[in-house]
DNA sequence: ACGAGGATGCTCT
DNA sequence: GAGCATCCTCGTG
């Protein structure tokens, strides 16, 4: 993909500019940098990750969006979705949870890639003080884990993710790790839909439902 | 181990 | 008032 000849540098705008699915495929491997001014910097390799395209009903965009004539038809929540690619998405989920999402596709076509787990890799202890008493796994294997162990909240939302304080850098999966793919998780519309990615049997991917059906490749 | 239920804020799909 | 892209605690085995 497209960041430069091997260059080791913040994922930027033309990366998350590509189709959605894409997005949510090449992120897993890739390290999520939190860079907060005066505390310590925070690596997580990201290890699950889901898309969500203008075209589906699970998508916060969803009814923004008129397929026929393929635009934007209203206002409403959610239009930063069909803005500047590589834009953090923070929204608050069931009245408690932030969950932290990327913006994907072009300026004007919607989609967003949610960043579902990640393994900590750097700042550890800055992490585990902001969960206290979560330790081991379940300091960020989920969405709304990882962005409170991050401290990621709504400040970040609208903002590039680009550049610090947040950032992505290029990375891929481990010697004898496989990628995998599933329907996704906690949803009640298109729940069919395959758009989860994660790494196969990675402890720090989120505990999955009974149900998931898995498609490795 | 697994299931049920509560917490809590914002949008209306 | 319902419905959420969730997590945690407390039951039961």
């Amino acid at each position: 993909m497209s960041d430069g000849a091997g260059r080791e540098g913040p994922l930027g705008a033309d990366f998350f500019a590509q189709p959605t699915l894409e997005v949510a495929r090449a992120l897993v491997g890739s390290r999520l940098v939190c860079d907060w001014d005066g505390e310590a910097r925070m690596v997580g390799r990201v290890v699950e990750t889901e898309a969500y395209t203008q075209d589906d009903p699970a998508f916060h965009g969803w009814h923004l969006y008129d397929e026929e004539r393929g635009m934007l038809k209203r206002e409403g929540r959610g239009v930063e979705l069909f803005g500047a690619p590589g834009t953090a998405y923070v929204y608050l989920s069931y009245g408690i949870h932030w969950l932290f999402n990327v913006v994907t596709e072009p300026e004007g076509v919607g989609g967003a890639v949610l960043i579902r787990a990640v393994e900590p890799l750097e700042g550890r202890k800055a992490m585990e003080e902001r969960r206290p008493d979560r330790g081991g796994r379940s300091l960020t294997n989920g969405p709304a884990k990882l962005t409170q162990a991050l401290g990621i909240d709504r400040t970040l939302h609208g903002t590039p993710v680009t550049a610090p304080p947040v950032y992505f850098l290029r990375g891929g999966l481990a010697e004898g790790q496989a990628m995998a793919t599933s329907s996704r998780i906690g949803i009640s519309r298109a729940v069919d839909r395959r758009g989860r990615f994660y790494v196969d049997g990675h402890p720090y991917v989120s505990p999955a439902p009974p149900s998931d059906e898995r498609m490795a490749r």
